[in-house]
Order: C-alpha cells, then sequence, then structure tokens
RNA sequence: GGCGGUAUAGCCAAGUGGUAAGGCGACGGUCUGCAAAACCGUUAUUCUCCGGUUCAAAUCCGGAUGCCGCCUCCA
C-alpha cells in the first residue's frame, strides 16, 4: 500500500486515487520561464517522476501535467531590459528546459500547458468568481477576496489574522484587504496584454495553474506537486481560487519537495546563487546527479556541493559495475518487495538505495545467486529512473590500435624491467585521459570520463 | 513575531517502541615491480541537551537549545 504525506493534512495517508479508472492525475508546478533551469528545478521534476513512477509499480496508470507560466512581473522587466520580445525570452528558456528534460531520463508528461495560451480558460475562471462574489474589479484589476473563502491558510497553516499583522505584506491601496491577490492586472504602458470583459490587462500568477489543471485534470484531481517554497502563496491561492469556483474539493494529495540550499542559504533567483542545471550536467552525468538527489528524502533540504556530487560519482560507479546489459527475468521476489516496500512509504528513496547497495555488495561476495541477484540490481535501478549508460566512445579505429601498440610495447619493457620507460609511457597516457590499470593478466585501458 | 521542518559517526543519510540500514572518506588487507582500478575487512555501547513514561526509547510525553524554510518573485 502506498503511503504518501500530505501537506494538506500533515499526515502520512494511504493513496486511494479519486477516479475509479485507474488513471492518477497529477499537476506539477512548472517553471515561471523569465531564467534558465536550475538544480532546483531538477530536484522537482525528479520528485515527479519518482512519484510517477511508484504509482505505475503499484499498478496505476498517470496522467500529467507540467506547466509553464510564461508571462508575468519578471520576465516583462527583463523584456524592457533587453528590448527583446517576451515570447522570445520565455521560449528561448522553455528550450533550454526540454535539453535538461531530456537529458535526465524524466518520464514525459502528457500536457506541457502554456498560460499564454490559455487566456480563454483564466478569463471564465474569473468571471465565474466574479459571478459569485469571491473576485471584484478594482480600478483595472481583479482582485480574489480572501475573506470569501473559509478555509485560507489551510494548506500552508497560516492564519489570516497574523498575515495580516505580518510585516511583508505589500500595500496596494486597490484591494479592500492587503492578503487579497490579483487575478487579472490591468496593463500599463508598453507591457503585453490581451483584451477580456474586465478590460486590457494580463493574468496574475496563481489563476492560470487552476484554469490549466481543471483543464487537463478535472476540477477534482489526485496529485499536485511543486517546491515547499510555492506552498504560500501560491498554492494556498491555487486552492481558494478553484475550490470557490467549483465548490468542490480541488486537490486530494499535496507533494512538496524540499529546497536545494547553497552555503547555507536557499539557491534562488533572487538571491542570485543559482547553480545552473546545464552546467551541472556539462559536469556529472545524469544518473549521478539522480543519485545525489534520490540519497536524500525528497521532503528534506539538501545542502549542495560539489563536494556532494562527487560523492555520489564514486558511490555510483560501484553500483554501476553489477548491472547487467540484458536484462533478465528471473529476479530475487523478496528483495525486490523490500525494495517497492520502501518506495512505497512516502518515495523512501534513501533506503531504496541503501537496498540497492546492499545488494551490490552481496553480489561482490560471490554467493550462488549472483546472477539473480544482478537481475534484480539492474530492476531495481531502472525502477528508479536510472539509465544504463552508452559509453561514448570517443576513440576510431587508428587511435586504438596505437594505444595497443603503446601498450604492447610497455609490455615488453615491464618483462626486460625497465619499469621507468614503462612507467613514463603510462604517465603521458594518463595526462591524456587515457587511464591504463594493469590487472593480471595484462593492462587495461579506458578514457576517462 | 507567526507557521512549518529538522538535529543520528569525520562528512552525507535511513530508521518513529525491541537494542543503530546504506553511501563517501579514513585505516588495514588481497592483487601488483610500483601505482591505479576492483574486491574484502575495520570504522556510533549510542542518536543536540535536561527531565519523564516503559521490562524496553534515536523512536512516546514535557521542557530547553541550535540550524533551515515560508510569511515578498521562487522548484
Amino acid at each position: 500500500m502506498l503511503k504518501i504525506y500530505n501537506t494538506l493534512t500533515k499526515k502520512l495517508e494511504n493513496f486511494e486515487p479519486v477516479s475509479k479508472d485507474n488513471i492518477v492525475r497529477l499537476y506539477s508546478c512548472g517553471m515561471t520561464v523569465q531564467d534558465s533551469p536550475h538544480i532546483g528545478h531538477i530536484r522537482a521534476l525528479i520528485t515527479v517522476d519518482i512519484v510517477k513512477r511508484i504509482l505505475i509499480l503499484n499498478g496505476f496508470k498517470t496522467y500529467s501535467v507540467y506547466n509553464f507560466t510564461d508571462i508575468d512581473d519578471k520576465l516583462i522587466i527583463k523584456m524592457k531590459e533587453s528590448g527583446v520580445d517576451y515570447r522570445i525570452i520565455s521560449q528561448k528558456n522553455i528550450d533550454k528546459f526540454f535539453d535538461v528534460f531530456k537529458s535526465l531520463n524524466v518520464l514525459d508528461f502528457d500536457v506541457y500547458p502554456r498560460a499564454t495560451l490559455h487566456i480563454e480558460e483564466i478569463i471564465d475562471l474569473i468571471e465565474r468568481l466574479m459571478d459569485k462574489g469571491y473576485a471584484y474589479k478594482s480600478k483595472d484589476d481583479v482582485y480574489f477576496r480572501v475573506n470569501s473563502f473559509k478555509n485560507y491558510g489551510a494548506l500552508s497553516g497560516k492564519n489570516i489574522d497574523e498575515l495580516v499583522e505580518g510585516k511583508r505584506i505589500e500595500l496596494n491601496e486597490n484591494k479592500e484587504n492587503p492578503l487579497d491577490f490579483v487575478l487579472w492586472k490591468g496593463v500599463k504602458e508598453d507591457e503585453p496584454f490581451w483584451y477580456s470583459p474586465f478590460g486590457k490587462g494580463r493574468p496574475g500568477w496563481h489563476i492560470e495553474c487552476s484554469a490549466m489543471s481543471m483543464k487537463y485534470l478535472g476540477e477534482t484531481f489526485d496529485i499536485h506537486t511543486g517546491g515547499q517554497d510555492l506552498i504560500f502563496p501560491h498554492h494556498e491561492n491555487e486552492i481558494a481560487q478553484s475550490e470557490c469556483a467549483t465548490e468542490k474539493k480541488f486537490v486530494k494529495y499535496w507533494i512538496h519537495n524540499g529546497m536545494v540550499n547553497l552555503k547555507g542559504e536557499k539557491m534562488s533567483k533572487s538571491l542570485g546563487n543559482v547553480y545552473g542545471a546545464k552546467e551541472l550536467l556539462n559536469r556529472y552525468s545524469p544518473n549521478v546527479i539522480r543519485l545525489f538527489l534520490l540519497k536524500t528524502h525528497y521532503r528534506k533540504d539538501i545542502e549542495f556541493s560539489v563536494e556532494r556530487l562527487d560523492e555520489s560519482q564514486s558511490a555510483y560507479k560501484r553500483l554501476i559495475e553489477n548491472i547487467p546489459k540484458n536484462d533478465e527475468e528471473k529476479i530475487d521476489e523478496k528483495l525486490f518487495f523490500d525494495f517497492i516496500d520502501a518506495l512505497n512509504d512516502d518515495f523512501n528513496t534513501p533506503q531504496a538505495i541503501g537496498i540497492l547497495f546492499e545488494t551490490v555488495n552481496r553480489i561482490n561476495l560471490k554467493q550462488n545467486d549472483e546472477n539473480i541477484l544482478k537481475n534484480t540490481l539492474s530492476k531495481m535501478f531502472s525502477s528508479l529512473g536510472f539509465k544504463m549508460e552508452e559509453k561514448n566512445e570517443r576513440k576510431d579505429d587508428l587511435s586504438k590500435t596505437l594505444i595497443e601498440i603503446l601498450l604492447d610495447v610497455r609490455d615488453r619493457l615491464k618483462k626486460e624491467k625497465l619499469y621507468d620507460m614503462a612507467d613514463s609511457i603510462r604517465e603521458r597516457l594518463n595526462e591524456n585521459k587515457i587511464i591504463v590499470n594493469d590487472l593480471k593478466d595484462g593492462a587495461v585501458w579506458k578514457i576517462e570520463d
């Protein structure tokens, strides 16, 4: 039985899907595409990926949505600064996202909707809210009336009265209540806009997620994921908008992943301390990054560092040694069951990875069930979304031959006990990223990753 | 100030009542002319601190302290 920690109830709950059709519907809050993806986005992505994979292991089918918020204040600021149209900036970042996405071996989502392509749905939703008295027009903007939703604060555990006293509420004389949030922003000079019954303007943050999730997943769906930093106000506002419009429960399970911190600080665009996804992928393989992330439980913050990644790389090397190339059928059912059991406990990937390494240790002890263990390891490996990497053979036949000749010469030198010369050949090859290891039956070589 | 989370070995990290998984590192060993790689072994009498409950506590209860996130755009 799959158990999920639900942010809404703050409890571990048994997972039971909303619909009887065996399809689990998920919505992931994606990027606001004013900037390139970073390690934090990767973590969120790997988290949903694991959620989906484990649902599938439990016999469910999934239908999932990953959205792009491709119009917002920051994008407009960037446009004004650079003189480049916001659509070009956002498209560039969406392209970058898909580059990263593809290399990570993440399961495809079924839909990747964009806010600007759902203006109609957004307007409809705002109209529904206005008709019911949950939203009001003030000057050129439309706001959501927070006081009209009695459950406001349920997800984030916040109390409306305390929020009002908080020091960080933005002052805006158009609002009835400082907590009210904008659904539709009236156009200002030199800004992109769309026509609507409430005047020219553009959607506020929050509303696009409600409109798009409802469109593709229905008014009530199973799982909504995102980073912990989205709990308030973004997800809180999504619930308010959606539930007021439909008068139905919006989402059954809310899953939030922890942050990736850098030097004790959250990595974020505003702090300017982000570590780019692309940079990272140039330096580490997708599997190493995946291992680095899955070694820590998804709800816990991770302290980002190159040392941690190097550590994961060392561990990964040991793991990969024992993954057979061809998947065979026969596995150790008990072992695999333990593995699933760990994952079914709120996606406990650290424990599952522990089982992987215990299996590696057993394989290395060369017991008689070695092959079965290897097959099981392979199945666990791919269940977690790791993918056997194709070694890119950057060596052509000629250099291969030359290296073989050199090693042959070196072998003869060794036999003559001319170790200085033999070692010098090894060193010079080494300097050129050709690693030579003398094993029992002769030397082997490989090109350094 | 409010809300939430967290504290486990040198470092990272599981474990929520039955006597501390796993990884990295370090050290020792096998192999080796040497090195490297690979493999084997060792590495927390104890879980931030102080009380309490229990036959039994890292785990439950009360209290203290530290760290982090959110309360403003954020994955």
